[in-house]
DNA sequence: TTTAAATCTTAATCTACATTAATGCACCGG
DNA sequence: CCGGTGCATTAATGTAGATTAAGATTTAAA
């Protein structure tokens, strides 16, 4: 257990890493994420304050994602074996908010999508790049900004 | 803590439910999906023997999922809150499928995910009909139907 | 401040997959 | 045995979102 201070765009951890590290976001924004064999990007979560990230994979399997952070961030190392036994209501949240995920993906449109995620985290659409929230949605940054016209239009 | 004997088709789990069970399966093939706003259903996940099936979400909250059995089964019925406590490495598991799922749904094609199915869940794709699969990829059975007529034509 | 480098938007074209519809097949109940 | 009902396949057409490319705008660096 150890507190970290980390930089805007520093990595904490790299896709192949064995680090079996839980991350408290005490202060900023990370973001975790994997790159696809055709090179792109995709976010898998934002972790603002008050939020765990980590890859939660087997122990000791190389990690398949990437953590780094969007901006200046304090964080709290926690050993994964003790961070799991200790808070399981964070891991039933997990999993809530993946499997909505899991069906936001499969049911709904980028429109929907869009509307859901700023709905849901309206703080973090401010403070992210639009094409970062393109990333998390599944869609391109010129998709996004066509979905935001078409928004726009109906007010 | 009880033994359930489930008929194919039946219903355990109805959208809405508030149950807090969580069920061990047995014997037999079960899933669980949701069914949008358009009507269409979407499969979250198949359990057969040896998984956990459940909507983990707040404890009293109403399910998001309906859960039914594909075969006729036999499950172990268990409070949800023992059964977290007792079984942590399984509610791992499960977030490192569904962070899996999440990757898949956002950088493969219809193609790639049919074939990742196949060579993860060999023995299902033989139990179920064509659609579920689809459902589970979530793609349509004509469109699944195309992707198999390719994979022929490779080989 | 000036320039260079990202980022965002708009528009034209392309493509993966959806939709619709028709056909063939298996299974099942009368 | 026959006529339904659901499932799988095929083909024709439609469409959401990808790709490509060109400006416009913001950010960062020199």
């Amino acid at each position: 257990m150890k507190e970290r201070h980390i930089k805007k765009g520093q990595l904490l951890v790299n896709k192949g890493d064995v680090s079996n590290k839980v991350f408290l976001v005490q202060e900023g924004l990370l973001r975790s994420y994997s790159i696809d064999d055709k090179g792109k990007e995709h976010i898998f979560m934002f972790a603002p304050k008050g939020w765990v990230i980590a890859d939660y994979n087997h122990f000791d399997a190389p990690s398949q994602l990437f953590i780094d952070a969007i901006e200046d961030s304090v964080v709290v190392q926690v050993d994964k074996q003790s961070a799991i036994e200790h808070d399981v209501p964070k891991l039933i949240r997990r999993i809530q908010v993946l499997q909505n995920r899991v069906i936001m993906l499969m049911s709904a449109t980028a429109i929907e999508r869009y509307e859901h995620f700023v709905e849901t985290y309206p703080d973090i659409v401010q403070r992210v790049p639009q094409k970062m929230i393109a990333s998390y949605l599944g869609i391109t940054p010129e998709a996004l900004s066509t979905v935001k016209r078409q928004r726009l239009r109906k007010k």
